[in-house]
DNA sequence: CGCAGACTTGACCGCGCTCAATGCGAGTGG
DNA sequence: CCACTCGCATTGAGCGCGGTCAAGTCTGCG
């Protein structure tokens, strides 16, 4: 990583993973509780960043994956004309660099979007132990598979979706994975600002205030800034799955 | 696969990989003369498709990846509406159905476009002989990593780009396609039709048309139905690039 | 208190979608 | 050979969603 910045608390070599919380969502639900401590070797836990501070930078060598521990965090690439994109956020559980693995640099930078830890994943330790356990290396397809399906679902979203559809399925995306950490699905705060939400679905941020307004008129959800209740899960899903209109 | 229509050649056991002039863009220059031997007893080649014919189908058993060898295929996924949308196409030396590797089913449905052979790639061998092999294992995730990335560049070019953006980095991307076969950068024939392109693009048929026909009457191209002769290369990058597109 | 950044609201306008008609080439059959 | 069809492609006219621009409000923080 070269410089860290924001690394404010001393990294404890070697992680506990078999006391985290967060063992089922991420890597270690796919091995043994013998292999555990191979893994828990080589992952480094205890990073820390401040929001707005950068857990790698797109072009940075790309040395290590991090896994969410606390906070939230969202990955921005530069797009054709320079500017930056959101491509993602990731929640407590998810992890972030997966695209790089086996890449010489970060294809993405990654930033806090509020105070948030990680642990880190060598890129180089993972693979050497993926290939002496065939089931951790069938989890890393897995990770990686899914993030494919997951870019190309978010690329569909982007493609034909009207603004009210892009909005109510991140709602839900959100809802879904705050319930997968045992959280309310139903009441949550935003990690992230209208500003990062407008970006990441290609939407003006006006557009943004726009709808979330008016689904509030319509009783779908409650929203005052980023505390998000959602009341009408069942109509906020029609909206996603665009019920209503008639298409070939 | 279940049933597997248009074959027609009969399907020789064990590739000949190393006599494969695509083998550079696929996966054995990840393995050397005696490892390939073994890839080889794995990979099935000489499966034949008819345009319009199916590959594999979304939510069939996902049994196998498939490297194009001649010809050229669309994947396509349902969106919410429940339309048919292209995630992308794929030309000889490229591999379909990575994002469903270490999945029990196919996430999208694979087609030809034109009369397209493929090798049948078996994902269960192809991850045991990725525990033995190394290289191999760190090939696969370069191509997973890079499929990544390929449709996080998708979704940015969708966010916020605009038609003429969209058709010139298409038109661009295949060039640099051809040419990495060793055919020609400036003239090829389009797999696709304009409907698909619109597909892919998320944008209307018609507005392809336009669009080419304008890049037509600025001396950009050349066009003629499928057939496309790319006569300003330079300027098409810089319309690509959203040149002369303040942004903050 | 005052400033800055985040958020909201309103007025206007343009890109690209929709609808509709037409052109065009390949394949089919009388 | 022409007539016909069918799928693909092109072209034109009109309009609506969402972007842009411009104020204005709310919130937290030094």
């Amino acid at each position: 990583m070269g410089q860290l910045i924001g690394k404010t608390e001393s990294p404890a070599l070697g992680a506990s993973c078999h006391r985290c919380s967060l063992s089922n969502l991420c890597l270690p639900l796919a091995v043994n509780a013998e292999d555990m401590k191979r893994l828990e070797n080589i992952i480094q836990q205890g990073r820390s960043f401040n929001r707005g501070e950068n857990i790698f930078k797109q072009s940075d060598p790309a040395q290590s994956c991090f896994a969410v521990r606390s906070g939230a965090v969202k990955t921005t690439m530069l797009n054709s004309s320079g500017e930056e994109q959101i491509t993602g956020f990731f929640l407590p559980g998810e992890i972030i660099g997966l695209e790089s693995i086996s890449c010489a640099r970060h294809a993405c930078s990654a930033s806090a979007l509020e105070r948030t830890s990680v642990c880190e994943l060598p890129t180089n330790h993972m693979e050497e132990l993926a290939s002496t356990l065939p089931s951790l290396q069938h989890h890393f397809f897995g990770l990686l598979g899914a993030e494919i399906q997951n870019s190309q679902q978010h690329a569909m979203l982007l493609s034909k979706n009207t603004a009210e559809e892009r909005i109510a399925s991140l709602l839900l995306s959100l809802s879904s994975r705050f319930e997968r950490r045992r959280l309310s699905s139903r009441e949550f705060t935003l990690p992230m600002t209208r500003s990062d939400i407008s970006n990441f679905l290609g939407l003006a941020v006006e557009t943004v205030s726009r709808v979330m307004a008016r689904f509030q008129t319509q009783g779908l959800i409650q929203a005052k800034g980023r505390e998000v209740t959602l009341l009408e899960v069942e109509s906020l899903r029609e909206v996603a799955l665009s019920f209503g209109r008639a298409r070939s």
